[in-house]
DNA sequence: TTAATGTCTATCGTTTTAGTAGATTTAACG
DNA sequence: CGTTAAATCTACTAAAACGATAGACATTAA
């Protein structure tokens, strides 16, 4: 049975250009507009921090290129988060709730985007079975998935602002789990 | 200056019934519904290796509780990458292009849902730069989002089909670099 | 009281996701 | 050759998510 040479695989292209469209597209697949603001914002504050002062909306922004009325709803779910903090009012304004040192970017992309896990039955911190799992606990997919969660986390809960402030400055190391 | 005091933080749930709520909902984040019918379909596929036999598209369907039209779809797109091979026609079906251990979770992904990184810009295999980025050299956001996604990419390019049947068996120690 | 500021609620257009339907091409077999 | 069993191609659709916008409302300092 030689039916291996009848077989189709990949196209090989035989010219390279044919290679040259955007197959794959532009999906963002993880990391919303939306989280992007959001640790633009708080990056913002965190070099601000320490003039204990404000920050209003409008600078932020400003300063970030970010739509004025979507930043106040970002912003709004990092202080529920207990990430940043507000006073309305004259002279109000938001800064972070805690030292650089005790938000990480982990923190700040939960916030807005939820979950780390690229699938929610692998999720530690809401998991969810998926509606058609034959068995979780053997489900080779959701054992890989949690893999590169604690991979991923790993890198992203332990990666703060203060880490952040400190290489934007070129001071101080990178810490050792972040070598390249 | 005694501001400290009227900040709004995080309202501290009172009642903690409050937080049964879905906050944060559904979202899927990174791995799309197709991809993990991708994963599942190659799973099966990588079971059956062994017999030479190509595999129907219907079998495949209802075995694994996919959408048969929707599978057609995956199917003819791992096929353009050069994961599976397939033939039409009577006696005609599918099967893996390369042995289990050189089809990687991260190849299947790659395939359906585009690059692994969080971000375009922290992709090594479709980087782009973000429209709106100052400065791709020195941002941080992007710093992290490729330590990130580095991190996750050794789980998902180190993890193969063979691992995964043999884990599946109960057969064989999983790989050093997974150890939990 | 007023001006400056954050907050809440509702809406909206576009893109992506998940899925469906039907016509078409290919290969085996008799 | 004609039939039949398969994959493949093209087009469409409903629902959700995403990125944003508008306007009324609440709060605070001066």
């Amino acid at each position: 049975m030689q039916r291996a040479l009848s077989l189709r695989g990949a196209q090989t292209p035989v010219v390279e250009v044919v290679r040259a469209d955007f197959s794959g597209s532009d999906k963002t697949r993880m990391l919303s507009q939306k989280a992007k603001y959001a640790l633009r914002a708080v990056l913002l504050l965190a070099e601000r921090q320490e003039d204990e002062e404000l920050v209003l909306i409008a600078e932020i922004a400003e300063r970030e290129q970010i739509p004025r009325k979507f930043l106040e709803a970002i912003l709004v779910e990092l202080r529920k988060d207990g990430i940043l903090e507000s006073r309305r009012g004259k002279n109000g304004g938001y800064r972070l709730a805690r030292p650089l040192d005790r938000i990480s970017f982990g923190d700040v992309i939960r916030s807005i985007d939820g979950p780390l896990a690229p699938i929610r039955c692998a999720s530690r911190t809401q998991f969810q079975p998926c509606t058609d799992c034959q068995d979780v606990d053997t489900c080779s997919i959701r054992w890989a998935m949690t893999k590169a969660r604690d991979a991923m986390a790993n890198v992203l809960d332990g990666w703060t602002l203060a880490d952040a402030v400190r290489q934007r400055h070129g001071i101080g190391a990178i810490p050792l789990n972040f070598a390249v």
